[in-house]
DNA sequence: GTATTTAAATAACGATCGTTATATAATTAA
DNA sequence: TTAATTATATAACGATCGTTATTTAAATAC
């Protein structure tokens, strides 16, 4: 039966963004449709009329994901911040972005699953994330041994190691120490 | 049934082997316990006479994947290669540990599950990086900004980062250009 | 060589998995 | 205001999930 006063395209907002929390938080495999739907406040039958398949709505967030990180970074440009990549690596690495499992950066929770996915995946997500580097390798000077493109994927990685190694960190104090250890580095490895 | 000419420690080193494989390359997650016990050629039965539970499985597979870790670095060390590190971050972003999912490194593939897993694990997960940590620190120097240890945090993160993300990339060439870009910052982040 | 122990296979449990087909009620068109 | 459409709920599918209880046969003790 349909649903009173909300429309289709509200509905589908819903979903995806509920498979983006959902995916984000629990991964592929640890999530169901179900759990999902449920996320979105809608039953598997929402779910399948709009995304068709579990595997399709995992496509979905990534790209959706990816593209806020695109976006997100495009927003610390226009800051107009003297140093935009420092104040990007600080919010990174800030407890506040640590703690947001459901709507942190996609990068660092969504990586692991595109290996998984498999080429089809990966196309997507390796086109998206050399858009992401080479936007910050815009705000980068090279140097003899890296070009600005060097630096931004290395900026890249450890800004997502760094933040996978801390969310796994229990005590306070080592994830703090982590934290701005990897905050100074990034940092230096772009300049 | 008792299965016929091979010992319990024998059966029982198989089955903590291929739960090691098996998270490692789908994820706690990705593989059942009926998959797991299939990869170690026993059945259900033996895994729980030998294990207990899945969760208790991952924290076996945590502790070995993390030791091995540990050892492999001191296999490093004992090489008396002048520059040890170097040698170390150019294998682990090596073409042949890119392929290697089913026994990498645990860092790289087990972190993300930890997160999920909550406290208990993560208390297990920390303990063995710090001492992963401080075991790359002793072959770094300090300086102004960063001591030694904080190096060996972000040596790490940059490492971990760098092959989750290159194992996500389909395009050759890319996968090339961005572990080069990984290993050379890495190395520059401990001088 | 028989009795005891025990490692591991087998069988079964309810719960959840991803998906498809059908039913139903709200919206849109006439 | 009735008829057509369609968005979403509901019901059902076989498969697999993690786990427990039971059975069986190999190893050990006597």
């Amino acid at each position: 039966m349909r649903k009173k006063g909300s429309s289709k395209d509200e509905t589908r907002k819903q979903i995806i963004e509920a498979v983006g929390r959902g995916f984000r938080k629990n991964g592929v495999d640890g999530i169901g449709v179900d759990g999902l739907a449920k996320l979105a406040n809608v039953t598997s039958g929402a779910f399948y009329s709009h995304l068709g398949s579990k595997n399709k709505a995992f496509i979905v967030a990534l790209e959706k994901g990816l593209d806020e990180v695109i976006e997100g970074i495009s927003s610390f440009k226009e800051s107009n911040s003297d140093n935009w990549i420092e104040d990007f690596a600080r919010y990174y690495l800030s407890v506040d972005h640590q703690k947001n499992f459901e709507c942190g950066c996609a990068m660092a929770t969504l990586t692991s699953d595109v290996t998984r996915f498999g080429p089809d995946v990966q196309k997507i997500y390796e086109h998206k994330m050399d858009i992401i580097a080479e936007s910050v390798s815009q705000s980068i000077k090279s140097n003899n041994n890296e070009s600005s493109k060097a630096k931004a994927w290395a900026f890249l990685s450890i800004l997502i190691g760094g933040l996978n190694i801390v969310r796994a960190i229990n005590d306070k104090k080592l994830r703090e120490q982590i934290a701005e250890s990897v905050i100074v580095s990034a940092i230096n490895t772009i300049i």
